[in-house]
DNA sequence: TCGGTTTTGACAATCATTATCATTAAGGGC
DNA sequence: GCCCTTAATGATAATGATTGTCAAAACCGA
């Protein structure tokens, strides 16, 4: 059976009131800062449970992964610079539907996508 | 100045014959197991620069980054199998053209980008 | 309160990636 | 072709995020 203990509810609320993605490094930091003794094991654990229930996104930067709480409808994808490393969230309803559309003609189940454009933000743009 | 090695060269080449995404870990081993003494480092070093001369694009997956060769003239995407690696090729024309316009509107230029579908063939669907 | 079970946390282990640095070799000039 | 300068290589150590371990602590139904 699943516990309520305070420490997931420490990362849950410290997740719900970041800006942004946050690393599970950083939000460590940010809960011992406040005092919090959790442990960083602990803070791991309690992202990757909130990730599998839906209740946060993933993704991973430059060999870490950052999450963002989630409200079960913001599926988004990314823009990303080459040059500057800049990203963008993008709304990609288009592609979910087109992604389903693809899986299912081919007989696919279960299916998640990956979809991220990379390209030259305004600034690292040549001319 | 910028040297021609054959190490950069097999790696290139190594990337290109690859179907779909390759780990810089798979990569080393694979060009190992056909004998070539390449160093690891290198593998990295040539991926990397794969990747910010634009012939190559890279994601972040499962705590390592995954790289693929990208050439206009073999452009394509896939739909894979999470159980049993099947891939199958995939038409993406309203995802390119989806692609252009969001980078567009957001001031991005050289646009490329990724896309892949995973999910469970027939074969391996549950029930 | 009690007891079985889950969760925690300190620390060790793992694994991809990067830094180090002596050695090798590319490529321009002769 | 032969030097020479210097970038590239590769063996290995270092780094840093993440996961595994396991005894101790906490949760919660009875």
């Amino acid at each position: 059976m699943k516990r309520n203990t305070w420490q997931r509810e420490a990362v849950r609320e410290a997740l719900e009131t970041s800006e942004g993605f946050v690393s599970a490094q950083a939000l460590h930091s940010g809960l011992h800062a406040t005092g919090s003794p959790i442990g960083l094991a602990t803070v791991y654990r309690a992202l990757a449970d909130l990730a599998s229930e839906g209740e946060a996104d993933s993704l991973q930067q430059d060999g870490e992964s950052i999450y963002r709480a989630c409200t079960p409808n913001t599926h988004h994808h990314h823009l990303i610079c080459r040059n500057c490393g800049l990203t963008v969230e993008i709304e990609a309803d288009e592609v979910e539907t087109w992604a389903q559309k693809v899986a299912a003609q081919n007989g696919f189940t279960q299916a998640n996508h990956i979809v991220d454009v990379f390209g030259l933000c305004t600034s690292c743009s040549p001319g």
